[in-house]
DNA sequence: ATTACTATTTCCCGAGTAA
DNA sequence: TTTACTCGGGAAATAGTAA
């Protein structure tokens, strides 16, 4: 976390190291390689921090004892709430797009058998023979289509009939336009690139909601955090303590 | 938290703001209204920000664009990461002091059937009749001391027999030495000021321990991070999201 | 309206050094 | 050994202004 200043880094190493119950033996020379800064810089840190009520600082004989204040635990409080209520909330996801024909193939799949139980048995309800497809409008909204792929926890597996194999089908519910409950789908191998939204339904969501080719619709998913921020996390970290 | 650095600062905001998943529409003057800074520097800072790799911008037109990349995600995770350990991990509270010699008064509290009968409920042991008294040596202890004194969760209530009346005690569980679990007694009207800690266990712990007037002890407990952390927050957010 | 360049000022960092 | 002062150079913020 190199771009956070040094207060702060200070500040969270001390935390780190115990110095909200604890006085921590520190000296500047020590602080100062820690941070890869100059003694003077060190020195002049705690100073500062000291003024400004963060620290309390006692010197006996030639060493000085560091610990946080009441306002330095709470200026980190603080901060960790804050963070805490970004990365703690439900992430509402929105992919906006316009209707458009598909090839037919969804129509297909959706009465394919051996994918209509499937959905009956694990979403609950008997799918309308076709797929609305959405062609995504924005980036945001391509990047979205593939974190909610990312995080479809319904899986339909694939089979085999007579004629074909088929092939696994991931799902996510969903909502159409704030309301409609609706399901998109990610089949494996799709005719459609990462540009294209796939929804199922138990109705005919055209007629329902009255859409035509080039209308405007919004589908949205409130997503779980912390499955949501898997993979955003970087190795490094920010400070340790001392040895 | 007026001293973290303007670019976490901005980053948190746009956070905030929901620029994990969508794009913000945001305009340098009011950034720049928003942190109290000039808008020149609004402007670089974005602009430092976009060379950094934290956010993309996308300029249509007069209005900008701004989401956070992937990257920047991970800054403020990390430093979120960071702070939760800080402050989720269970807080170890140190007092250390001497033995010393109290007036008695600790023994004949013990021995008074009716604190002795509200100990066997609510600890489980039959008390030693007599209290081990600690002075605390330094600041650190006595803050600390009160601190336990808050989160003692156990209470022992007052009551009266034909001669006096008895005032309540609060107690918590701690560690006399690292090992000898006793617990720490906070009578509401004590004979000591909050420099003296004073110990209850089922056995006579100068003799258990070799302890004499003098002896350096320490004593220790574990607190949960929620409730010793209550009191510490201040009352002001860091920032608001845009209107 | 905007964004962002260039100049000036202000602030921060580190070397030298004292206590 | 420490801590922390002064001072010079450089980075960052603001003002003015252009596009």
């Amino acid at each position: 976390m190199q771009s956070l200043s040094l207060r702060e880094r200070v500040l969270i190493y001390l935390a780190e190291a115990g110095g909200i119950t604890t006085s921590l033996r520190i000296t500047t020379p020590v602080l100062s390689k820690h941070f890869s800064t100059s003694q003077q810089s060190a020195s002049r840190l705690l100073i500062i921090l000291e003024k400004e009520g963060l620290i309390d600082r006692r010197v006996v004989g030639r060493t000085s004892y560091v610990k946080l204040t009441q306002k330095g635990v709470a200026r980190l409080l603080d901060l960790y709430l804050t963070l805490k209520m970004i990365f703690e909330r439900p992430v509402k996801v929105v992919l906006e797009g316009r209707v458009f024909s598909g090839y037919g193939e969804g129509s297909y799949y959706m009465s394919v058998p051996g994918y209509v139980k499937q959905v009956e048995e694990k979403l609950g309800f008997l799918p309308y023979p076709g797929t609305l497809n959405v062609t995504l409008l924005s980036k945001d909204s391509i990047e979205n289509r593939m974190f909610l792929q990312k995080y479809a926890d319904i899986e339909l597996s694939g089979f085999k009939d007579d004629r074909r194999t088929y092939g696994n089908v991931k799902a996510i519910r969903v909502l159409l336009n704030d309301t409609e409950p609706a399901v998109m789908i990610f089949p494996e191998r799709s005719l459609y690139d990462s540009s294209v939204a796939e929804l199922i339904s138990q109705y005919n969501l055209r007629d329902k909601l009255g859409l035509t080719d080039g209308s405007l619709v919004r589908i949205s998913a409130v997503l779980q955090p912390k499955i949501f921020y898997e993979g955003f996390k970087s190795k490094i970290s920010l400070s340790q303590p001392p040895a």
